[in-house]
DNA sequence: TAGATGACCGAAATGGTTTTCTGGTCATTT
DNA sequence: AAATGACCAGAAAACCATTTCGGTCATCTA
């Protein structure tokens, strides 16, 4: 048996159950049936273990993000079923709500790394996308990284922060028109 | 001497030199050279006391921000430049600092309350401006109230938040093109 | 003998207990 | 009638014994 995959599946159920703190190396250990020792033969340390499987989350998010494109949309089309895709999952997926969770309430260094690079992530994958439709054609020469963060910061505060001030949270339509009537119609050639 | 001039002004120093929590109505009424049970024939409670006075900083820094906007400019130019002068002030005035770190290191609920309180104040402001110019003619009909909040998420994202994931913070001229190019454009007629 | 293991270590976290502090009251004073 | 500060109860802090945990390494096993 793969000693390092049970590792890695063990680990990965564990972090998204209890978040990075409540997991223990032996908590690990035991699901993956292996001792506590053989763990530090395929990983330096639990926060590179917790790095390699945020990672892959990272990947998989990127994945269902680039699912939800459609190749003949339209920038603003795909931008807001990318941007809203991942959204979602920071919400959904277990181990991203979790990080997301923990670093509000503990703060510990290894988390808010991982919640950056996250973060970054989803920036910079928008990023990209702006650059293809650049190229096309379709929309003007800007910087990129700033409107690539500036999609994501308003995304985020629209869809997380609003029903904190406000007591009912937008509707997915109303956010879409808001932000085609300000932010995208402002990016085309 | 007006003993409730006296209170609010020593609270006032307290409050901004040692935050809220660690705020004691003895310390006030020391300050203020007033036996503490006086304080509680002028003010409900501690809770009360910080309310008036942060509302009073409220005020101010809607006068400075008024102060900022030039009666002929343009809706960006005036926009912008209330926008930074009460990010600045976030940043400038000790208690407005001092609440917003004590919001962040200890979350107070009275605390978070009037930060609270403070920015739906800033975006209330803005949205003010924008129904102006909207009746002047110089905006396109837009919601209002998304917009100013748009607008307030969008230049904290870029002047506090940006330096904690880029190592230099943007020149606010590069940030004032940018939101030009995007945001401000498409609210023209 | 190479890889796996778990007892072991020091540092950090936890939890329970005592002590101090502080918001608010109110009987007394001015 | 207004001001005061001793006083109270509950909250916070300080303290410290005990436990937990990440990481190591001598031993084991296949």
């Amino acid at each position: 048996m793969d000693r390092k995959k049970e590792i890695l599946e063990a680990a990965t159920r564990s972090f998204s159950l209890f978040g990075y703190k409540a997991t223990t190396m032996e908590q690990i250990a035991k699901i993956a049936n292996v001792g506590k020792g053989t763990i530090y033969t395929f990983f330096e340390n639990k926060e590179v273990l917790f790095q390699e499987i945020v990672r892959k989350m990272i990947c998989e998010m990127k994945q269902e993000a680039t699912d939800a494109i459609q190749e003949g949309a339209s920038f603003q089309e795909n931008a807001h079923a990318a941007l809203m895709k991942m959204l979602e999952f920071r919400e959904t997926h277990q181990l991203y709500a979790k990080i997301v969770d923990e670093e509000k309430d503990w703060r510990t260094p290894a988390v808010k790394q991982m919640l950056h690079e996250t973060e970054q992530a989803i920036v910079t994958f928008i990023k990209e996308k702006i650059d293809k439709y650049v190229a096309k054609g379709e929309l003007r020469q800007i910087n990129s990284e700033l409107v690539a963060y500036l999609l994501f910061k308003a995304y985020l505060a629209f869809i997380n922060d609003w029903n904190v001030t406000h007591d009912e949270s937008l509707p997915e339509v109303e956010i879409a028109n808001f932000f085609q009537e300000t932010i995208f119609r402002s990016l085309l050639v």
